[in-house]
DNA sequence: ATACAAACTCAAGTCAACTTTAAGTCAAGT
DNA sequence: ACTTGACTTAAAGTTGACTTGAGTTTGTAT
């Protein structure tokens, strides 16, 4: 396939698969003259990135939690990611019925509603400048 | 309560509670000296902006939605919000469970995994560049 | 009264994730 | 042979959410 076929498979612009390529977090196997040549498993691939960007996760974080194979899989990274993601469900959650509950209250300033209050305290510390990034990944930095 | 307290109160540093005053997410109600000076409920205002950042708001979003009251509640708005966390909270759930398999598998290739490219092709279309906004919203612009 | 840590302002810098622009390359059709 | 249009690269620009830096102004403690 060439990058107008994959932008086209995937719906990503093709500035985005060279950006992508150039990260690698995908390969293409060659060029016909100057253009790049990629296999089709391309698209499930980026398919797997756009779930993980939307999941919340960093470019950084997805190429090390999906390396193209490798002898390292890490599988208490995935397990933690798992968990983080289980947090975050929580929250959302929560989040999601104060929503609920705001739209239908009929007190003037939600929070004079002690019912808002108290679904929103549910979800607590997970606050981060890059709400995308791990904690431990800024850490690391 | 002086910035330095509030910074404490609520974690944040205190160039972040400027910057969201100036922004119009919080008030202080005066100034002691060149001092602002806020009142109590800053910090129960900033826990839930906290938590609209983690849900995967954008500030301005959040501005939209915690109006510091208004006879516009807009309830519509806040429904659209709660479906959408909706559709995120299953994303999330599809890649939690994706990643806790591909930790169990034997497959040494994720993608040659049936089980696992199942599990993630539950969630599907949504990504935009900010992960962060709404689709709709970008679509204002 | 003087020092000084803590607040202040305003402008500029940073970071991730892209996008845009400018200038060049080239396979394929006429 | 030549045009064309899709591709290429490298560099610079954009956006949201802050942070940092430089220079200024206090409230409080000595």
């Amino acid at each position: 396939m060439d990058i107008a076929e994959v932008a086209k498979a995937s719906g990503l612009p093709a500035s985005t698969l060279r950006f992508y390529e150039e990260k690698g977090l995908i390969q293409s196997h060659g060029r016909h003259g100057l253009r790049r040549l990629f296999g089709a498993n391309v698209v499930e691939r980026l398919a797997l990135i756009s779930l993980g960007r939307n999941a919340g996760f960093s470019l950084d974080e997805i190429g090390e939690m999906f390396t193209p194979e490798g002898p390292d899989i890490n599988r208490p990274m995935l397990l933690a990611k798992a968990d983080e993601l289980d947090a975050k469900i929580n929250e959302l959650t929560a989040m999601r019925d104060g929503l609920r509950h705001a739209a239908a209250c009929k007190a003037p300033n939600h929070f004079e509603c002690q019912k808002f209050l108290r679904l929103l305290h549910i979800a607590g510390k997970n606050q981060s400048r890059y709400p995308n990034k791990l904690k431990e990944n800024i850490k690391k930095q």
